[in-house]
Order: C-alpha cells, then sequence, then structure tokens
DNA sequence: ATTAGCACTCTCACGGGTAGAGTGCTAATC
DNA sequence: GATTAGCACTCTACCCGTGAGAGTGCTAAT
C-alpha cells in the first residue's frame, strides 16, 4: 500500500518523465516542485516505491523510470481526465465539416487529426457494419457484353464489381432485369439471398451469385480498410532513436501486422482502453517492441448501424491524459457523425 | 573517355557495391571476378576512374564507391535490362486475376507487388481519368429528408455523396427526377453542365451542383490516392541504419510530402525514368535525403482513358536491372487490365 | 604497359582514466 | 520517530591514445 506522500511522488515522478524523457533524479523533483520535503527524503520514499514494483532505476547511479506498475497505477488512480479545450473541439468538428464525401474520407481525417493532436501513431478503421442488407442494386452497360454491378447495401454502402456477360445486353435489358432482381432480393440479408429459392434466368442467377460473394465479404469485414497516420512523430520521440527499435517497431506497424499489434474489434465497445506495455493480451504474436509500447484504444459508432474503432500507439512514456481525451471525444464525433448520417 | 576495360572495371565495381553494400578494393575485385590484370592495374584504373569522377573514396584507405555520375553511366550504357523469368511473371499475372475488385485494389496490390519484387518502397497512384463523361447518375432514397447520389463516370468510375434534401422524397420521386436528369446530361462533361441552359427545379439545381462538384473534384485528379509499400525494406538497408537518416528517410515519404518526393505526374507519360540521387528536378522540395535516393517512374494505362504511375525508391545503391525491368512488366500488365475491362 | 613491393594513411575497435550525476547510508537534528 | 545534511560509493558517458588492419599510391623492376 502507498501513503499519500507516495502517490504524490509517483504522480510527480510519472508527469515529470513523460515531459522530459530523462529518468527522475530526488533533487530535480525537489526543484521543480513543491513537495515539502528535502531530496534525501524523496529517495526514501523512491527507495519505497521501487521496492513495491512502481518503479525503476536503470543504474545504480541513475534517476527513477515508471514501470508498467506505475503508469497502470497512474492512469488507474491518479490522473485526471482533461477536457479538450473549446478551441481544439471546434477546430477537430470544423475539419469534419468541411469534407462531406463519405465514411473513408472521415476515416482518413479522423487518423489524421488523431496523430496531430496526440503526436502518436494513429490507427483509425472505417466503419463496419454487421448483417448488411441490399438497399438497391442498379446494373450499367458499359460495353455490349460487360456491365457495372452497383450494389448499394445499408446506411449507403456502395460495392461495385464489372461484370463479364455471356450474352450482350443492352442498357434497357438490364434494367429490367435490375428492377426484378430489385423486387425480388430488397431488403434481404446475405442469407435470405442464399435461401431463396426463386427461379432465377442465368443471367440473374450469375448476378446474384456476385452479389452474395460482395455481401459475404462485407460482412466478414474483409474490406474493412484501417489508416495509419503520425509514424514520424513516434519514430522522433527518444526511446526509438535506436536504428534497431526503429526497425522492431516499423514491423509492428507493418500493414499486415497491425491487426496483431492493436486488437481493435475486441476492445472497440468497450468504451476507452488502455493497454501498457507488456499488459498487451497476444503480446508475443504482436512482437517484442510492443513491451516498450502503450496502445489507447476507443470503439466508435451507433449500436446495431456501424461501428469502428480509434487507437493511438506511442511509447510507454505517454501523455496519458490527453491521449485517452482525445480518442474519447474524437469517438464521440465520429459516432455522431455515424448517427446523424446513416441513422 | 572510358577505354574498354576501364568501362568494364566500372561494371564491375557497380554490381560489386550493389551487391555488398561495401567500399569495393582493388584487390577484392581481382579475387572475385576475372579481370585478367593485377590489382595494381585495377587500381591505378581506379584512380583515372576517379579523377573523371566516376568514382568516390569515403576515405584515403578505403575501396571506391560509384558516384551519381557513375551510376548514370551505368544505367545508361553498362546494364542490360533483364527479362522476369516466365514464373515471376506467372505469379504477378495470377494476383492479379485473383481478386477482380475495381482500381483501388488493383493499385493497391500493384504497390504491394512491386514492393515485395524489388525490396524497396513502391509507390503507385490510382488510374486517373482526364475529362470525365457522366455514364449515369442514380438517386437512392435513405431516409425521408436523405438521400444517396450515386454517380458513375467514365470507365465505370463510381462517386457517391450523401444529399440532405429539403423536402423529403420517396424512391418513386427520385427516380423520376434521376430519369430526367439522366435524359438530360447522360454524356456530359462537367463544361456541358455548366454550360447548360436546362431550367430545373430547386431540387435538381441541388442535385446537379453536387454533381459538378465531385466532377471536378474528379478532374482535377484531388481524389487520386497514393499506394505506399514496403518501407521496411528500403529502412532495413545499411544506409539506412543511422536513425538520423532514417527519419530524413521517413519525413520524405510522409504522405504530404510524397507528391514533392516523387514527381509522378510529370514523368509517367515518358515510359520508364531513373533518377538519381540529386539529378532529381525539384531536389529542394524534396529534401536532402533525396540526394542519396534512386527513384525509377513508369506510366501506366491507355492514352485518352485512365492513366497512373509506379514508382520504386530506394537507395542510390539499386538493383536498377531488376528494378527497371520489374517497373516496365507491372506497368505493362496494369496497362493491359485498364484497356481491357475499361475500353 | 604491367606488376610486385613497400611505406603511408585512415578507420575502427579496444582500454584506461576522469568528471559528473545520483544514489544509499549514517549520524545529527527537529 | 521522522527528517535531513553530509559523504562515500557506483555507474555512465566521454575523451583520448594506441594498435591492428585494410587499402591505397608510389616506385622500381619486369
Amino acid at each position: 500500500m502507498l501513503t499519500e506522500r507516495q502517490t504524490h511522488i509517483l504522480e510527480l515522478i510519472v508527469s515529470e518523465y513523460v515531459e522530459r524523457a530523462v529518468p527522475v533524479a530526488s533533487q530535480a523533483l525537489g526543484r521543480n516542485h513543491q513537495v515539502g520535503v528535502s531530496a534525501a527524503t524523496i529517495r526514501s520514499e523512491m527507495a519505497e516505491l521501487e521496492a513495491q514494483g512502481y518503479l525503476n532505476q536503470p543504474h545504480t547511479s541513475a534517476g527513477r523510470v515508471p514501470t508498467e506498475k506505475g503508469y497502470r497505477f497512474y492512469v488507474e488512480w491518479l490522473m485526471q481526465e482533461e477536457t479538450l479545450s473549446q478551441e481544439a473541439q471546434q477546430t477537430i468538428r470544423h475539419q469534419f465539416h468541411q469534407i462531406e464525401r463519405g465514411q473513408e474520407r472521415w476515416t482518413h481525417l479522423a487518423a489524421s487529426i488523431l496523430a496531430q493532436t496526440v503526436e502518436n501513431v494513429a490507427v483509425v478503421t472505417s466503419p463496419h457494419v454487421d448483417a448488411c442488407h441490399i438497399k438497391h442494386l442498379e446494373l450499367v452497360s458499359l460495353q455490349d457484353s460487360t456491365a457495372l454491378l452497383v450494389l448499394v447495401l445499408d446506411q449507403g454502402r456502395l460495392q461495385q464489381q464489372i461484370l463479364r456477360l455471356e450474352q450482350p445486353q443492352t442498357q434497357d435489358e438490364l434494367s429490367v432485369v435490375a428492377a426484378r432482381l430489385n423486387q425480388r432480393f430488397g431488403r434481404s440479408t446475405v442469407r435470405e439471398v442464399i435461401a431463396s429459392e426463386a427461379v432465377l434466368t442465368e443471367l440473374e442467377r450469375q448476378i446474384m451469385d456476385t452479389v452474395v460473394e460482395i455481401m459475404s465479404a462485407v460482412d466478414e469485414g474483409g474490406l474493412d480498410e484501417a489508416y495509419l497516420e503520425g509514424l514520424r512523430h513516434i519514430l522522433g520521440q527518444p526511446e526509438f532513436t535506436d536504428s534497431d527499435r526503429m526497425l522492431g517497431l516499423l514491423e509492428l506497424l507493418d500493414e499486415h501486422n497491425l491487426t496483431r499489434t492493436i486488437p481493435l474489434r475486441a476492445l472497440a465497445r468497450e468504451g476507452v482502453t488502455v493497454i501498457i506495455g507488456a499488459e498487451h493480451p497476444r503480446l508475443a504474436e504482436a512482437g517484442e517492441a510492443m513491451r516498450e509500447c502503450s496502445v489507447i484504444v476507443g470503439g466508435y459508432g451507433a449500436p446495431g448501424v456501424a461501428s469502428g474503432a480509434l487507437a493511438v500507439l506511442g511509447p510507454m512514456r505517454m501523455r496519458y491524459s490527453h491521449t485517452i481525451s482525445t480518442v474519447r471525444y474524437l469517438a464521440d464525433v465520429m459516432s455522431e457523425l455515424i448517427t446523424e448520417y446513416y441513422e
């Protein structure tokens, strides 16, 4: 258990270290903050905090650095979540209302804003629709035997696919087919389409096969894209000046590893989650570099409509309060956008 | 002017250095290749090559390294362009035929394949349509006063935008409007739409304003996206083990700088172009790190239909032959795809 | 013209030596 | 009994010198 004074010192050490990236010495602490006791006292408290596993010494004659446990305590008990300034909030909202060009743009923009605001790597996935329905289906003739299938799913989600027809078809013929299919399959889910025993022409069969394929892909989230932004911030951090660490980190953030690095889907629904260093649920798969990083994940979206996740990845020495509140705020904004436009 | 033997030695030095990334010594050259003369002779030839600016010595007691001029000579006169093995060609084509899901996927895939094949950074832009026409226009009701505008442009290029209607409209009403607009503006370019003096209802006016906006954006290429892939390859190269250089490079490749780093548009039409180090046309804007890199740019597409560019960025010490031929081959494949599906 | 031999130069890796920072301990103080 | 000043101790970071090794340029012989 920690006394109040120990708690206070821990808090100071964390903020000091987060800001300066240098092990915190007892004297420096007394000098820069009003602790009310001498360096010697701070030293003995530090020793106790170290004994309990909250702090660590890189070497005998160095200051202290928070451990994972230290950061965890800080996040859980000490840190007070800040609110973004009115100004910052305005700026963010303003940027979203500048562009109104669909989910992908939002997602991208969100990643961009997030990275810039928290000065770390940001990852944002595009919203994911759970079990999509056919809203509308359109066939556009491109060439005699080539047509474009346009499929509008729930919430205006758009998919397209080029079809190579076995027989040439005019636009008028295609329109007729599209009308029939719309009537038959409007508002159906994949299952319903598959289960349907409607008698179809060969052409209709071909089209619906493609439709099923597309919808399945959407349902499995195979088409979700994650935008990553802000590499430069994290790589500029002192903990990664070593080029080996840099490479390790880049491997973590390689597109193919991203889903392992950041367990987005699992955590997205539970508000904002903080993962500190080796707390990572799938550490072995994520990679060694993960031990030195923290991840903040937040979910956004409207239940049953569409949802996605925002995440920030940075060194363990991270401005937790600021990052958490930014993630939370951005998640709220994204949720509003989703609700407002798609509900 | 260079004698034949000097030329030969230059060639050997370039390939040796590209392979081993270590300054090439006279002895090593004699040992690993059959030059037919002694190290001493090689040395004097090296001295001459250095005097003429083709080679450089990092320091007095080191081997030689090719200069920009040396590489340029190599690319221009010595290198013989290889053909990709049948196998490699097959593999690439196979991957493209695995997925048939529109330009974006292709672009992404091309970047991925390119990066992997040449083991450097690859950048690929999506195909850019020059002066697009309206192919088809569709309105889908989402809510009472919200509709989705789906705009099909040439070559099946798809754009969408959500509209907030001033008056609630049913799907039927919207379909009527869409049909009228299609009749009036089918096959029009932006200019024609703007110039048109057709009398429109307020709703129609609103829709067409949006259409004009979207088409302008497409024409200006503002929606073109570039995919970047393969950071890990280039950052693993020995010339970038130093963390400062790494950061410099990452700044080059930051999304906002990419268009300055790689003059894609300017060079795209001229087949495959090789830019070595400081030859870069806009060196000052690109950044200092560019001095140590080479870029290979190739254009793809069908004239008057759609076109884009592929590029590879790597250290000056690059397998030029292999890279150039890969870029060329991929450009051909992409061009075929564009022609085949969109013409 | 080519080559063997050799002296010269420069880098890189290793080791010792020192300044400085920060600690832990002890004894004095409140 | 908690706090603090004082001090010895430890460890790092940096500087410097030194020596081995690599590779060259030059010179004299072929």
